[in-house]
DNA sequence: GACCATTTCAAATACTTATTTTATATTTAT
DNA sequence: ATAAATATAAAATAAGTATTTGAAATGGTC
């Protein structure tokens, strides 16, 4: 009945990790099948036996460790949807955090395509992140109150998210060269740094709404 | 005495900007010089003739990318040094996210460089890059009183940098498809945005430095 | 133990692309 | 005008690398 022997599986697990590191740290095109299979143990033709080319590779690799690293960093940092607001975004920023300063991460990967797309992962990648945006605009719109648009829920999440991963940026681009100017090294730090900073923002941007919410600019509340 | 021809630096300069969108678009791997050459009308040995190798072309594209940008969009924004602070954080902010939405601007491929460094820029890129941070933080530094600490100061820096390219990460990996979930399209609003969420932010530490600056916990100010 | 599907392996192939070469054309200086 | 220097063009080369191939090995099943 089992048509598949059990090392065949142990093979594409192990492309799929050595495939991800060597992605991460080098790229899709700058990363070649003979390293990654170096690193994994294995034949030059593994991968295209397992995975019928370097393009689908790419892809279940990010896949797979898109869920594993949700599944070590929970995108409420572990923190009850009862919560206080404010701790649930606390939850969200370490969580984010945590998960960008990993390597490798899933997110390692994204932000490269982010700055650099292959579009071998938009489709999954906007499809899985969703969830990531879901909760975050969740948490953001339970501390702006009531009024707030969508406008409103969105930039400020997006400062977040900013914030965030300008830490992936930031440590990334210093190998062990040359230290950039504005490299950040405490990262416990910064974190907390994140959370009061936004938690002021989004403070001010609620008083602004109440303010606004009174005059009556905005009826139709959209965009 | 003159032993060049004026064609040459006619060449040598559309080289320099077809080649500057080309590794925009596609990065410095993936940008073949055939394709670069074709975009500027000249032969394939041009390159090679007038800079060497793709690499040259590459650094010295960027420079002068680096320079045009600077020009187009100063650092301060054109805000005076002896304006408010405020001010000048708003004409930083605006000048920044005006350099990082141009397509193509030298920020296109520094935050390429960031996530996915080829590491041929960043000697150039950190001496270059040094002005804008030195910029940044003194605007900051401003802002946040005499108490701060050097911490402070690189921390809210980088909140406001990280807001800033998120805006070019938000926009870049939507090439005409999906629309990712957290794509921004109104850039003035967000360019509005950031400056209120960062001012509230600094403004919140600046009591926080206050309030510990009276407590007698930090006293040898460092780190 | 023999058969069969499945998996691994080493070598061969096919393709892309940077770089070089060689020839030709154009400009500058004498 | 002519020689020397400079620039462009087309084709050849060279190097790197994804993919294919066919043989060998492996493990399960009868």
């Amino acid at each position: 009945m089992k048509k598949t022997r059990k090392d065949s599986a142990i093979t594409r697990h192990l492309l799929l990790t050595a495939g991800y590191r060597v992605f991460c740290e080098k790229g899709f095109r700058d990363a070649t099948i003979a390293e990654i299979c170096a690193m994994a143990g294995t034949n030059v033709a593994s991968v295209n036996y397992h995975f019928g080319n370097k393009e689908t590779l790419y892809k279940e690799a990010w896949l797979n460790m898109f869920h594993e690293s949700v599944k070590k960093y929970p995108i409420d940092g572990g923190v009850s949807k009862n919560a206080r607001s404010e701790d649930r975004l606390r939850g969200y920023i370490r969580s984010l955090i945590q998960r960008i300063i990993t390597e490798p991460s899933d997110l390692s990967i994204l932000q490269k395509e982010m700055a650099n797309p292959t579009g071998l992962l938009s489709e999954l990648m906007t499809e899985k992140i969703r969830l990531q945006f879901e909760e975050g605009k969740s948490i953001v719109k339970a501390l702006l109150g009531r009024n707030a648009l969508e406008k409103h829920v969105l930039f400020s999440h997006a400062s977040i998210l900013g914030q965030c991963f300008h830490l992936g940026a930031s440590r990334r681009n210093n190998p062990k060269e040359i230290k950039p100017p504005g490299a950040i090294d405490d990262v416990d730090a910064y974190c907390d740094h994140v959370v009061k900073f936004s938690l002021a923002g989004i403070r001010a941007l609620t008083k602004e709404i109440a303010v606004s919410g009174n005059n009556e600019e905005n009826k139709q509340g959209d965009i």
